[in-house]
Order: structure tokens, then sequence, then C-alpha cells
DNA sequence: TTGTACGCGTTATCAG
DNA sequence: CTGATAACGCGTACAA
């Protein structure tokens, strides 16, 4: 080779477009070959001394980074990559979730894809596409509900999966859930031994598992009492706080209305809220709610709120990853989150 | 070459230890060559019709994902990343402005990556460090405060950087904030025009340019009336509610205290707040905050928001970023979003 | 201890 | 319209 073209590039230094230093340019650079610097960059084993700070001074000279991506494609190396994808990032609650996650993540240098769902299953299945092809090496999903083809093994191929907050039947996967039917029994038991017997609920839709799970903590209180909820009072599927506070309102208009509220989720409390410091009903109904919410306990109103940590739970979903990347074969486990109840 | 080793692995089809298939598996699969393969997935021009039908049902058969880190390592190829460093994703506020730029990245498909600095600009720089490693096109950064070293064309190369909510003095960038200084005149101004010339200000630290930003609007509106405000009334660096309480009940404890209170971020308000709610002041002092938070119409509390659109922040931040992927040359602008004055 | 050769999965180039 | 070849930036295997 070394066909003595123009030489008048000088030390012919092609740059990818891009204009970055590349392992070359640093080798060059501090007169090694590319594979010194790449054991420098790799933990400096068995690299001289002298050697191996000429390279990091030409690291720091040439303000050289090594693409992530580059090296991601060698076999045997990891990306680095979790994908989460979340029903709503701008509920506090996911909010809190999602922090959770980026903590446990970024303890061994993991970064997060995040892709907010917005409830809808085929975005949640264009979500995790995208996060196969960037090769993220698990996901972390709270599932929009309804269906779950793009969740199952087929779809996602050897990716491990953690489902939060929510399960998904039929999904093979490890899952973190808040204990949902300990909780709402026992927010459930303080009004029926206040003496409540028509206890509305209001609640999300059926599809969604904690809605169902949260529902069968109600009714698991009721029969401990020798009781059966009143379908009359029952009210789910209300997505959003002005469905939930329509919802409450046709409550109160019933002939026979409920004498306390029990609102499965923190939207559903406050769409709740609003409707019962609207009419302003004397006494006022009790309410008993599922999720805590900023504030909560300055509302002006009688609120017992069944908490629970939802850092926690983001914590505990990617440590579940954590752990499943180190053993892919383990049995699923399914986690919970316990519950405490406030007010 | 061709050594007839131990043939009995069959047709030689390595897996690179990932197992998932590659444009040469397909491309074997559908009897073409890679090649075929690659123009089907970019967009199938110049490809018969048969063969393009004939390499989808292979990609589908094989359940094919195009491998995007190894795509974006070749030369003018994008990685379709932004790199977000957000200081606190679960503060309700911050987690609508990712939602923004979710929103508008996700439009021309293209994926965020999320890191929480806490307020620390040293973590701050980390995560810049990493998502440069990353190639991400473009980086969005609510910033910390305090050293900006990191944030300089130096240090993160050609990459641009938009900075949302709050500005960085001698960092070269587009810029999204809050009308911040009309905002807090305005709100202010309600204050003194019912009369309060004792008014406390609460805000976060100094070297967060809003908390600058929002005194001067403060101010003015003092100047405006011909007044100056008490530097005994202001207390600066509350960076969360906790301490923004504390700081309340102190002022509530001064000789002359207050007849009014004027609060820079929702934090500051929320804890001004629950010091005001204990002491119970008769007739309470009026409170006017910067930032609206869930919920600020249910306290019981004469309260007055200075309120803002945080997800067109995001969006707006978003938008600059692609603005400027496409013209890198044009000079940094700054956008404001406007304020509301509401209750 | 250091360097050379090659391959990871993809696509631009150019020949057919 | 299709395919062979090379190269992107990096790291493993092996040679020196």
């Amino acid at each position: 080779m070394l066909e003595e073209g123009p030489a008048k590039a000088g030390p012919a230094v092609r740059r990818p477009a891009n204009g970055a230093p590349t392992v070359h340019d640093v080798a060059r650079h501090a007169g090694v070959s590319s594979m010194t610097v790449s054991r420098v960059l790799s933990g400096a084993v068995h690299v001289r001394p002298e050697l191996r700070s000429r390279v990091e001074a030409s690291i720091e000279a040439l303000g050289y980074r090594r693409n992530e991506n580059a090296r991601s494609i060698r076999p045997g190396q990891r990306t680095g990559l979790i994908g989460v994808a979340i029903t709503n990032i701008a509920n506090p609650y996911y909010a809190e979730v999602l922090l959770g996650i980026e903590e446990v993540a970024g303890q061994s240098d993991r970064r997060i894809l995040v892709g907010n769902s917005g409830e809808d299953s085929a975005r949640e299945a264009q979500l995790i596409r995208d996060f196969v092809g960037r090769q993220v090496e698990g996901l972390v999903v709270v599932p929009a509900g309804g269906d779950a083809a793009h969740l199952t093994r087929a779809a996602r191929g050897p990716i491990p999966l953690v489902l939060a907050s929510r399960s998904m039947p039929g999904v093979e996967a490890d899952v973190v859930l808040v204990d949902d039917v300990a909780g709402a029994r026992a927010g459930t038991l303080r009004l029926l031994d206040a003496g409540h017997r028509r206890i509305a609920f209001l609640g999300n839709i059926p599809s969604v598992s904690t809605a169902v799970r949260r529902y069968e903590g109600f009714r698991l209180a009721h029969a401990e009492r020798g009781l059966t909820p009143d379908d009359a009072l029952v009210r789910m599927g209300q997505q959003d706080a002005a469905a939930a506070r329509t919802a409450m309102t046709e409550l109160l208009d019933l002939a026979q209305p409920p004498t306390a509220v029990f609102t499965s989720n923190n939207r559903n409390t406050i769409g709740a809220l609003r409707a019962l410091l609207e009419r302003a009903a004397d006494p006022p109904l009790p309410l008993v709610g599922f999720d805590n919410f900023d504030l909560s306990d300055l509302v002006p109103y009688p609120l017992t709120i069944i908490d629970h940590d939802a850092r926690e739970l983001g914590r505990t979903a990617a440590r579940l990853l954590m752990a499943r990347l180190v053993d892919p074969d383990a049995p699923p486990r399914t986690l919970a989150v316990p519950t405490t109840v406030l007010g």
C-alpha cells in the first residue's frame, strides 16, 4: 500500500463526519497502538505505567470518549441500557417509580431509555420494539393492560422483562406489585368497623390488574364481616379525576346514597374529593383512598390514605431485573410492596 | 481456510451469544443478499416487489429487529437518542417537563435517555459524559447550577445542548425559560396593590438562575411602586419544602413579621403553606406562589398561583433541539414560556 | 507487555 | 435491480 498520493492532508486523519476522536486518534497521539489505548480504557491491566499515563494524557488532550455503541456490538459486551415504558410519566406516582428505577440502574452505571405509553397498549408495543432494536439489556414496564402479545417471550426475544405495579395474565416475567388486596382490605375494614354498611367503590378499568385486586380486598373485608358489597355503589372504569368526579356525583344522587367511600387509586380519590367538597354533605362522608398524593394531609376533608413507597417499588423492579440479568434461568418471582394506612 | 474441523454444528449459523438474528440470517432465509435486506429495511427503494415481500416474510418469520447500535456506527447515521439530565424527576413539575420532551422526541421517533442529577453538578457532569459516549444527538439539561465546565462546547464536543427552566451564564446553548421576571412582578403587584408593605420572599439558592430572576421581578414590582423590599424578609436557599417551612416559621417569629408572602417555587410554597397553616394567623397572610401544584385549589388557604405550562416548556426545549439538529450553526435562541396568575 | 489481524452488524459504493 | 466488498469504532485471540 502506501500509495504516495496527494500527500497534502498531513497525517491523513479522517474524521468520521462526526469529528469525534477514536481510539486510533488517541493511539497515534500517544505513539502507541490502538490496543494499548483499549486496554487502558478497560481498566489498565497489564500496561506499563509510563504508556498508561501517556495514553491518559492523550485521552484528555483530545477529549476522547469511548463510543459505547460501537463497543456494544462486540459479542459479550453489554449496552448498559434498560428500557422503561410507563403509562404516564407525569403522574407523580409513576414519576416516583421511575426515579427508583433510575437510582438502582445508575448504581451499576446503567442508563434508562424512557417511553410514555399513555395507557395505550399499541404505543407500548411500539416502544418495546424500539427498545429491543436498541439492544437494551432488560425492560421494566408498567403495562397499559389490554393486548399483551408484545410482552410475550416470542415478541421480545431473550430480553428479560419486569412488570411494575400491574401484572399481566399469561406473561412470563418478574413482577412487583403493591400489596393491593391487604391494603384495600385494611382500608375497607376501617369503614366497616366504624359502622358503615353502604360503602361506594370507585376504581380503574377492570383490565388493569390493580383495579381487580383492590376490589378483591374490598370484597374480602365485607365477607369477613358477613357482608356483601352493594353492586349499585360500585363504579369501575374511571381513568382520570374528571371521570371519577362525575361518577361520585352520580352516586351521591342515588335514592339511597353511600355513607362512605373507598377509592382505589389517587385519580379516583382526587375526583371523588372534588365532588364531595362540592356537595359539602354534613357530616362529610368518610373517604378512604388507595395511593398517596402530595398535600393529602392539607386537604380539608376526613381522609384516610392507603399509602406505599412508590420509589421503593421502582427500586425493587430494577433490582429484580438486575438479578435476572445475573441468572436468566431462575424461576420468575412476584414481589409485593407493603401498604400503610395513614390518617 | 475451510479446515474441515468437527463439522457437527450444521449450517454453521453462529449466533452472537445473543441469539438475535442478523441481516445475514434474514438474507439466507429469503435467498437474497444482505444488501437487499438492508434496502428493504431502509424504505424498500429499488427492490423488486417479489423480493421485497419475500424479505418481509423472512423478517417476520425470524422475528428480526435491526440492531440500531451497529447501524449507528456507520458514518452519517444518527442514533435517534436524546440525553436528558433533570435535577429531580420525582418533582411533578419536572416530570411534566420530561413528558413534554418525550412527546416531541417521539414524534421523530427519537428516544430519551434519562438521568437524575439530584441538584448535583458533579453527577450532572457524569451523566453528560455518559450520554456523549452513547452518541446522543443532543442534550436537554435542567442545570443543577454551580460549576458549568461540563456544559461547555469543549466538554460536550459538537453535541447541541438546550437548557430547560434555568439558564447558565457563560454556556453557549439554546434556552427555554419561564417568563420569571414578568410572572414574579405580576404576583408581587397583587400583594402591593392590596396594601401590603411587608412582603416576605422565599426562594431557591441564588446559583439557580430562576431564583435570581424571580427575585428580580419581586424587586421590580416594589420599585414600580416606589418601594424597596425589606432584606430582613428575604430568605433564599431553601431547596426543599422542609427548609422552606423552617424559614417561614422564623419569619413569623420576627418582631416585625411580614403581612404577606411571596414564594418563588412550589417547594417553597408548600413549605410556607405548612408553616402558615400551623400558625393559623387570623386573618391569614395572603400567599402568592410561583409554579402550580396538584390540588392547589383545594388547599384551605388564600392562595394565588403564578402558573405556567410545564409540559409546553418541555416541548419547546425539545423543539429547539430538533431545530438545532437541522441547523447547527444558527445563533442560539432563548425562549420564554408565559405565566398566568390564578386565584 | 505490546501489537496485528479479524470480526461484531450494518450500509455506502460500485460493479454487474 | 442486485450483490460483493469494504469500512464504521472497538475488543478478543493470538503472535511477537
